[in-house]
DNA sequence: TTGCAACAGTTTCAAACGAAACTAAAATGG
DNA sequence: CCATTTTAGTTTCGTTTGAAACTGTTGCAA
């Protein structure tokens, strides 16, 4: 792992003369990068699907993985949006309030309930979908093609690497933990 | 893997026979996996932090931006770390009273307070750079220096596009908004 | 001047969040 | 069988968030 990093930023600060500390800009940091353009992404996106059809991201992710006309558990659910149970117990909630999802008790296993899209949520799957997609084309409009194939391997990579890192047990203290995972 | 979007996912449900609508899986949705991605980074990020320093990520951005001794106003800071000043102020009332920042008035401008790490911030940011650069090279260490290459003019280009669609009015309605801004 | 718009930052309020505790329903197993 | 553990999902609690309202300050202009 060679730290290349190190841009002698010692810059002209008189104030602390440490001892060539490596300076870190935000605007080259990758986790704020990409924090930065995660927020603005979503927060673009959010309030189209507010305006036009008044759901959250929890909502609409929810509406996305049922869209196909498939029924499934809210764990399930959890899974395929990435979303922690909590979420996406809160958001079925608000849903079944304005009728986007239909619930029924599992007749082999009580504790799963079977989900599924209302025709009100479908009619707002068909249509936020081209929305979703076109949104996504005009930011990926500003990629090559080649751009576009490299930004996705980049991603997938980037997140098994950071799922990696976020399984490992506590890697501040002294603790010597076989990574085993 | 190539955009191929448009896989034609009819799939086999045998309840919705709509028009060819085109699917749209949550795992190659860019916003989706951006948002992913940036929560699993930022997450073990802040838990390093957290657990260390018993800061916050909105804290460490300032510690960040201010860690070089300079001196400025929170809507300086508010501009760099990309919060917005609600947040800015939040962390620095906080940090405030953790003893991490000095707050003097401005003698020309009043409104404007300027703001300082005190040594014991300027301690933290010493020992949290290192951490943070350590933990960024762990997770782009999954990727070749081409690639880390291509990664940071891929990111510069999306966001500058998503800041562009970001800024334009109400694209919703028919809302026929002069584009003056 | 005074009056008003623009600006810097804080506070308020309601919504959203995460972790942990909780309820209920299977699965396990002695 | 009954007791225990595991699983599915909900609720609670304290914190965080964002938008909008608010306070105080400066700049501008009649």
């Amino acid at each position: 792992m060679p730290p290349a990093r190190r841009s002698r930023t010692a810059s002209a600060n008189p104030a602390s003369e440490r001892t060539e500390l490596p300076a870190l800009h935000l605007t080259r940091f990758l986790p704020y990068r990409l924090s930065v353009l995660s927020n603005t992404v979503s927060h673009t996106l959010a309030k189209l699907y507010e305006k036009r059809f008044g759901i959250t991201i929890p909502e609409w992710r929810i509406i996305a993985v049922l869209g196909g006309g498939e029924t499934m558990s809210a764990g399930e659910i959890a899974q395929r949006t990435a979303m922690d149970k909590v979420q996406v117990s809160r958001a079925i909630s608000r849903m079944l309030d304005s009728a986007l999802i239909l619930r029924e008790s599992g007749d082999t296993d009580r504790r799963k309930a079977l989900l599924t899209l209302t025709p009100k949520a479908l009619a707002i799957y068909a249509e936020i979908v081209p929305m979703a997609l076109t949104y996504e084309e005009e930011v990926t409009d500003a990629l090559s093609i080649d751009e576009r194939a490299q930004l996705d391997t980049l991603l997938s990579k980037l997140q098994a690497r950071a799922d990696q890192l976020a399984a490992r047990p506590a890697p501040a203290g002294a603790q010597a933990e076989a990574a085993g995972e």
